[in-house]
DNA sequence: ATGAAAGCGCTAACAC
DNA sequence: GTGTTAGCGCTTTCAT
């Protein structure tokens, strides 16, 4: 009737045996296992996997919700992710939130609430407490990536530090007059990422008794370049530096610059944060976090999640440190993964490094 | 015992009245569906998409195979994919085809094969025959963006043509030294994206019986940036304009002329092609096609298919045209789906348009 | 080490 | 219009 049976009946077994000699859980011998493959192989076939959820409970598949898809630390950590995903046969699963409300309701409530994965990451998202709670109710592990959101394991760089490390750079070459490019809102909205890189700079900046100046931009290349022009197009209050929220701001600036005829970096310099192989290709100092090693990491932490057989970390419910594995629902207290990050200075000029090809 | 048998009891009715009040499927009486639905509400009960799958045939997935998730033109074609797609309550999970040709055969062979989707679209991918042949077999509604992909039903823009444009506005300027900078092996891979925009320019140049010439680089803006100093750098040589295969290589392309002091577009035009965002923003002139309007334009094949009960268009099958809709099995002819481009002219100077903010 | 049988949670005939 | 019944294609006790 179904294709196991088929495969059962040519390699002369029963469908119990096939379905263990290819799934590899329980005992069969080696010759009836090669049986089995061999005629696995000749008749084309794959086990339906809907039907091996239904009875395992397994998808074999992660979600992914992510805000942008474009965007160079999105797409990075995605290829990370998905890299690491296909190395251990998952699949991934996108949810790209729109900024509209309701499409983002949607997602949480509807999409989500399928759970037609076994785990789920979050990528840049800074979810309200009705939305953690709810990704939480899913009860599958869960990670997040560029946060730390408060309850749920998290991986990011500490974004207030590496931005007074950037800061702190360019005062210590002699800076006075540094500005910040930053997203939009940075001011009012101290729980988010460039939130939290415009209050390092501004540390960095109080701590040396600097006065802090910010223009707030999109988080992109045009938005960069847009609000370049507002603070450097003036030669009388041209700031000496800026630091840019990100490298993809940070080459946008660079580029308004070389447009208004503006040296970099003799004449202005520039910092970003992220570290994408771009900012080394341009020559662009940056602080460094590899976005891509993230969706490793990420992976990484979700499979231990998985093999431990646990669930999204429950708030309230955690478990003391030295527990081991023995216990019934051992639950982890959320864990917070920095990222290591470290300023890496480029000369800023010419192609990445030596001579251009051709 | 189940979810669904919980609900049922609770809203005073059998499983598949239940089933019917919720999936909309078969007849049910308004007062039962209400029932039904305040109980499921109540409850928080939401289907099991794998039993239903199991039962359907239907995943309400579609597969997306992309080479690359990061990249201007890739990255908006999938956010219009995943949007058109959520709208129509369907998940998108993703194969990102890894240069490694092992990883890539996987895709094919396995990720492909365990078919937890309805349909298949495949964007930017050029596949071998028996590429093509594996996703044939997989019986599924197939399109491809960025094609044509022979046999394949494609949505994408003539290349040739697109780069003839470009070329040839170029020339219409009165330029007669045009290099065009490209994808690497553009010249002997003439089935290719780069191949067929390097053929169009060369079409273009000899027509007016002008020398052409190449420079092949990634097809990137840091491909760009390091390609055009070999090309720009000596002032002896230089051309007066520059045809880039893609918008991205534009951009590097003047990221590298403002920092050799060669003002863009006075002593160097340059032109690329794709139309993203990021063009527009920097002012640079390109030939236009939508990205994202294709990702959803695809989504709205691949249903039209799904909602006629089709499956991929099987070459040598194909019904005649006047045929309508009530012959068996009707497969259409692996249609191509032509985008318009356009050729927009953008001053190439200074920000987007007005005064940037702040 | 292998087979028989009982479901996983749902939908689709079919009878009423 | 609604309930009953029979599976969808697998995995997994439980015997053997």
């Amino acid at each position: 009737m179904n294709a196991l049976a088929d495969l059962a009946r040519l390699a002369g077994v029963s469908k119990a045996t096939a379905s263990r000699a290819l799934s590899g859980r329980g005992y069969v011998s080696e010759r009836t296992r090669d049986l089995v493959v061999d005629a696995a192989a000749q008749i084309g076939y794959i086990v339906s996997p809907n039907a091996a959820s239904l009875v395992t409970g397994q998808t074999k598949n992660v979600g992914v919700v992510i805000p942008f898809l474009s965007g160079w630390f999105f797409s990075e950590v995605l290829e990370g992710t998905e890299a690491a995903l296909l190395d251990r046969e998952y699949d991934m699963t996108i949810y790209n939130l729109t900024t509209a409300a309701e499409g983002r309701r949607r997602i949480f409530e509807f999409f989500l609430a399928r759970k037609r994965f076994d785990a789920v990451m979050i990528i840049g998202v800074e979810p309200s407490e009705r939305e953690v709670a709810s990704l939480r109710r899913l009860g599958r592990p869960l990670v997040c990536v560029g946060g730390p959101v408060p309850g749920v394991h998290s991986i990011a760089m500490d974004d207030t530090a590496a931005a007074r490390l950037a800061t702190e750079h360019l005062i210590a070459l002699g800076h006075t007059r540094i500005v910040h490019i930053g997203g939009s809102g940075a001011e009012g909205h101290p729980g988010s990422v460039h939130g939290k890189r415009f209050e390092g700079y501004r540390q960095a900046m109080n701590a040396s008794g600097l006065p802090y100046q910010f223009a707030p931009t999109r988080m992109s290349m045009p938005g960069g370049f847009d609000a370049a022009f507002g603070v450097i197009s003036d030669p009388s209050v041209r700031p000496s530096a800026i630091f840019a929220a990100c490298d993809e701001i940070a080459l946008g600036v660079i580029v308004a610059a070389r447009q208004l005829g503006i040296r970099v970096p003799a004449d202005l310099s520039v910092i970003g944060i992220d570290g994408h192989e771009y900012a080394e290709m341009f020559g662009l100092t940056t602080v460094e976090q590899s976005p891509r090693d993230q969706g490793r990491l990420a992976v990484e932490l979700l499979m231990r999640q998985l093999d431990a057989g646990q669930a999204a970390p429950d708030v309230g419910q955690a478990a003391p440190d030295s527990v081991s594995g023995l216990t019934h629902h051992v639950v982890p207290e959320p864990e917070l993964t920095r990222i290591p990050v470290s300023l890496v200075e480029r000369s800023s000029t010419g192609p990445s490094a030596g001579a251009p090809p051709r």
